[in-house]
DNA sequence: GTGGGTGCAAACCCTTTGCAAGACT
DNA sequence: AGTCTTGCAAAGGGTTTGCACCCAC
């Protein structure tokens, strides 16, 4: 079964991985793919990760809600954690949205990346 | 010239629109559309904005450093200034990277979609 | 004729869709 | 028969590329 194998190299990847990754190792068809990450993102057991390269990437929530820090220049990718709590209470008392998502991506260059 | 068509037309915008957008209001070929883009952005004229739909969204920077809160029902966007200093230096504790940019936008409903 | 501005067509790449085949109950 | 899983092929939609054209200096 094409699903369990996804999961589980959902949950070994320590890094949100895309489709065109998914398919290099894992053989199975593009569809089938496609279809089960969206099973796993209305079961809220997959997040999807946008690094604004056209490809969207998914990671478990297994290893908890964080953001990435993305080197562009190699790609490395590191995890933070936020208060993020802050935050949203800082954007509530300025507007009344109800939040239900956000997106949080830092973009720079990784220590071996500075010269 | 297209140039000064665009840049009054991202000067004006309220909010960071697509190509596509862009095209159903100058008339001109996408190729030249996209060039003239990428120019800005060199030049730090425009930003661009990803809400994780497929394309791109640019924006002028004339209006300033600012995120988005975006309606998950009615497509509506507002902007939000964010003490962001406190999250950069946050992030500086935890980790070496050298940020240079970040992407930070948020997801709901908005007053009138919250039923 | 050299260079900047523009366009067209095609290619590219990720993603989505429609439909059908196979397996198991 | 019915349902669940998987696949294939094609279409969709934003973006990029290569090349040619035209106009001004």
């Amino acid at each position: 079964m094409i699903k369990n194998q996804l999961v589980s190299l959902l949950e070994k990847s320590e890094y949100p991985i895309s489709v065109p990754e998914i398919l290099s190792k894992i053989s199975a068809n593009k569809t089938t793919i496609y279809r089960e990450l969206e099973n796993f993102i209305s079961d809220g057991l997959i997040n999807e990760v946008d690094f604004g390269d056209g490809k969207k990437r998914y990671e478990s929530n297994a290893h908890g809600h964080h953001h990435h820090l993305v080197c562009i220049n190699c790609g490395k990718i590191e995890d933070v954690e936020l208060e993020e709590k802050e935050i949203l209470k800082n954007i509530n008392n300025k507007s009344h949205f109800l939040i239900e998502k956000h997106s949080m991506e830092f973009f720079g260059k990784c220590t071996n990346c500075q010269i």
